[in-house]
Parts: structure tokens; sequence; C-alpha cells
DNA sequence: CGTAGAATTGAACACTCTCAATTAGCGTGG
DNA sequence: CCACGCTAATTGAGAGTGTTCAATTCTACG
């Protein structure tokens, strides 16, 4: 549970930037009040940003690159708890310690803003304390659609539901650039990887997507795929 | 999706009042401040306190019995995200619809707040609008370690979890009455309510927990019951 | 090119589910 | 108060989805 997070290297190689532009409303969802200080960071793959139980000293945003946050068992299992791509704000926490475990995908830049002057913020201006508690409750929605998931539907629902997401956030000219790899996204679907690649297979043999590569999908039918969703 | 949530209906027959008491601080999350509106309100066993997709007109604390949140697809599974017991929360939402469909378990009481007056009151008293984000916050948090069950965890170690949670909530005496039943939990747990039944009866047979009826629940081993979470 | 990690594919197994039958518990009415 | 009837819960047997283990194949990168 060592970590890098909170002593920044300038570190600046961004071999993989796959993901859509930054609009400017949510770079203002971290910056956009009273001049908050905020700096940049970068990681490299898989470093880890903060880990479990850490004191929660930054708020961060992706610039570029792609975070995973997971929490593990003592026997390395590991449930992802979300993927956060270029505009995402992740480490939001309202007590002082992290719950999950952050770490860098691939080589990542992140905009980080301390806790403590939003908090001042937040006493000051209350439009940054109603944006904080948004924040929140939107990373609640998503864990609650995810719970769904995760609970109850079958593999080839859960990766047709994956698809969809990833291809509602990152997709750029009908492709989309998976920063994770097949274990990244088994442990965010409560899979193996072997049983996700199998059904990116038979979707394959249907012709509901295209492989160039692991990583580069093509998706041919979305409608395919939502009506695999019960 | 119609519901009678909105328009209380007087009724009062609790005949299921298992829970511990409530502490001031629990009830002061909604009423400690600057005198809001704040009404009761009964439901019965089974009844729907407000649907998916409704307007979030009241955010509520359960005072006595027990209610459950869930999320269903079109086919009628059904995920439970969470049972709220006397003293919670449920029902606060930053945007303006419900995002879960919430009922009643049992017959259950409880206190409402209009959320217009709730955000009224935020943007007056600081605490206020830090006291939802904290309840938000903490949601998460369950929602989190819930994802981590639903995604890694066996059977067994999903009913050893359950079991624990409940205890810690609900136990007097060493004893808990459980509101809810098997396809409940099973729900809440991503099970069927046979393999639910199928683990108690196991851990009954090895005097880990006594049964007197499927809902009294006595936990005679916490420590085998922890041992069995990796 | 050559190597190492990542991904695919195959076959056998295991855990949980499904379907079915039985038993227990509890509210209702005779 | 007991009998009835309905729902909930337990238990069993068999089937199936996803896992595990293992062997290739692919691909990214030095």
């Amino acid at each position: 549970m060592h970590t890098a997070a909170l002593n920044p290297t300038p570190v600046l190689r961004n071999k993989f930037v796959p993901a859509p532009e930054l609009t400017v409303d949510q770079f203002e969802a971290i910056t956009g009040h009273t001049g908050l200080i905020a700096s940049d960071s970068t990681y490299t793959r898989h470093e880890e940003i903060f880990g479990e139980r850490e004191p929660a000293e930054y708020v961060y945003q992706v610039l570029s690159g792609a975070v995973r946050t997971y929490k593990m068992l003592s026997d390395g299992r590991r449930q992802i708890a979300a993927f956060h791509l270029p505009g995402d704000v992740f480490g939001l926490e309202s007590r002082s310690t992290h719950r999950l475990t952050a770490e860098a995908i691939v080589d990542t830049t992140v905009l980080l803003v301390k806790r403590s002057s939003l908090e001042e913020a937040a006493g000051v201006d209350l439009s940054v304390a109603r944006k904080l508690w948004t924040i929140t409750s939107g990373e609640l929605k998503h864990a609650e659609d995810h719970m769904l998931l995760l609970g109850q539907k079958s593999a080839m629902e859960k990766v047709a539901t994956f698809l969809l997401e990833m291809d509602g956030r990152l997709a750029v000219a009908g492709m989309m650039a998976l920063p994770m790899c097949r274990r990244d996204i088994a442990d965010y679907l409560g899979l193996t990887l072997e049983t996700v690649s199998r059904a990116l297979s038979q979707l394959q043999a249907k012709g509901v997507l295209g492989l160039s590569g692991a990583r580069q999908i093509q998706l041919r039918n979305r409608r395919h795929l939502r009506n695999i969703n019960a």
C-alpha cells in the first residue's frame, strides 16, 4: 500500500491518448471556482496513485490516459469499481481516507487539487459544495447500475453492457481504443479473462463487432448489444 | 410504477419492530437543523414508497420496520442495493429523480422531509449541505463494498458477509430478527434463494449459528464467519 | 526478428442454478 | 383451540454456465 501519489514525479510520456476531448465544463468541475490551487502530475503505466485506507489529501481529474479504482480481498481477488477516463474526477472523499486503490492503467496525467482547499472553497461558495455532492452522487449512480450488472447479468450481458458503456465514453469515429487489458475488464465485470475473451470472440464471429488487435474495437451492431440486455 | 408514496396513508400497525434503538444523532441527520418540516408516514408490508425514475420529492428516514431499495431488469431479475433499517436515511438524491425503487419489507413508519426544504436549508446552513454529501458518500462506500461481494465472493462468503452485516446492524442481545425473506437476501447477494438456504443450513450444522424459525438467527461463532471471508 | 506478455482457444471440472418435492411456519376461520 | 390452507423455507437431484488448467497464437516492442 505504499505510494508515490503524494510525491508527484514530473515524468512525461503519453504513448496512449485514446479518449475524446475534454469539455470546458468538465474541467470546471474542479478548477472553475475561486482559483483553486491545482497542479498536474504524471503517473506511468501501473503506477499507484493512492492506496486504500490512505489519507485523502488530493482530489484528481484525469487529463489524459486512464485510471482504475478497485478493492482487493486478502487472497488477491480484485473488484474494479470504475474506470476513469479523461474528464473524470476520482479520489473525492467526504471522509478523510480513500476507500479504494487507484492505479494508472496506462501512462496518465492528472490534475490534482488539495482536498483541504476544496473543502475551504465549499465553505464559501455554495455551488462548490453542491458540485462535490453531485460528483459523489454520480459515482453512486454508477455503482448502483454496476451492482445490477454484477449480481444479475450473465457473462454475455455483462460484456455487452461493458462495450456499450465504453462506446459511449471513448468512441471516436465509431472506433474505441480500450486502455485496459482483458484481466481488467474481467475484474470489472466479475468474470475471468477467459470468459471475457470468449464473449468477445463470439460477438466478432456474429459480426457484432470488429477487432483490430485486442484493444481496438469497432461496434458494428449496437442494437444487437442493447437487445442482449434483457 | 404507480405509488402511494406521495399520498401518505395514516395506517398504523407495526407487527414487526425488530431493530435497535435510534440514537439522537441519527435522527438529527435530517431533523436536527433549522426546524425542517418533517412528517411521519406509514407503509404496509410490500408497499411501494417510491419508484425508479419518479421525481424525488421527499427524503426518508426509517423510524421502524425495514425498507429495500432495488433495480430491476425487464425480465424480472432484481438487484437489491440496500436494506434500510431504523435510523437509516434513504431516497436522498442530488438530481431530481429516484434511481431505485423503494418498498417496505414489513409494516414500516418513516419520517419524511421535502427535498426542496432540504435544499433550501443546505443553502443557508453549511452543515446541512455537508450532511447531505456525507450521507450520499456513506451510501457510495456501502455500494463499493457490495460490488466486491457481488463480483468476487463465493456463495458461502456472501452469506457470511451478510450475516455479519446484519449482526452489526440489528442484533439485540446476541439475537437478530431478520425482516426480509430468503428471496430478498438472495437478490441482495446475487444468489438464488435455494443457495442462501443451503448456506445457512450448512452453517447451522456446523454450529456457527442457531435458527429459531427461519428469521430468528443467533450467531454462535462470529470468528468463523470472519474467517470465511478470505 | 526475437522475446515476453497478452489474448485466444480447448477440454474437464465445479459451483451455483433450475426444477421438483417435501416440510415448516403462520395467519385465518371454523 | 385446533384444523386448514397458504406462503416461506428446506432439501434433493440433475443440468448448465462460467471457471480452471493448459496449450497455442498473437502482438507489441526492444
